[in-house]
DNA sequence: TCTACATTTAGCCTGTCTGCTAATCGTATG
DNA sequence: CATACGATTAGCAGACAGGCTAAATGTAGA
């Protein structure tokens, strides 16, 4: 038995606020969309908490959908997924109409 | 020195996205919002948590903006102010155009 | 294979968040 | 004025999040 949709959609919108609570997070996701895509160590750099945090934020906003990763020989590239930022942003903001 | 338009946005995107990164307050929010204007006892009482701590949700609510409350004798109605909503969702959401 | 490099994982500590119950505050009303 | 009622505040315990350093993983290249 498969999960209904709308349940899904509860559980994704859980997943997205929840990454994008945390500042150091928004604004990781919006410099990778803006960069276009970025290694995990250019985002590092950029940023002044330490290699490990941001690799953590990282894959938070991995598991949370709203970053799309390839592992390329020893790199990750990361890009962001506006499909999901904006299926999830313009939904709630609609609901607001 | 009043402070800048771009660092007041910042700090209302903070407030507003750490307001919604619960779920009990997104639901309180949405069930506000569709019912108009509702006292704190009706929302309270549609909700599993206890009084105080929806109390303290709503709280929450307020101080990031998406809520007004209006103080009725011993009541307080509060009402969602979809603008707030508005305002920050979907300007996150068209960065991501 | 050995070394260097990109990145994550492990482990720990600290602080914040959330939930509860009990107590308090302020307003309405008999 | 006394009492009831709507709602918040206080205070506490447990869970969770986020920061760090040190260690581990896995790939590239000499």
């Amino acid at each position: 038995m498969s999960k209904s949709k709308a349940l899904k959609e509860v559980e994704v919108a859980d997943s997205v606020f929840a990454a994008l609570a945390h500042p150091a997070r928004r604004q990781i996701l919006l410099s990778v969309h803006y960069r276009g895509a970025c290694n995990a160590g250019e985002i590092a750099n950029r940023f002044e908490c330490s290699w490990p945090t941001t690799s953590r934020h990282l894959a938070t906003l991995v598991a949370s959908g709203l970053l799309d990763v390839d592992v390329v020989g020893r790199e990750r590239i990361y890009r962001a997924n506006a499909r999901c930022v904006q299926g999830v942003l313009s939904k709630w903001a609609s609901y607001f109409d």
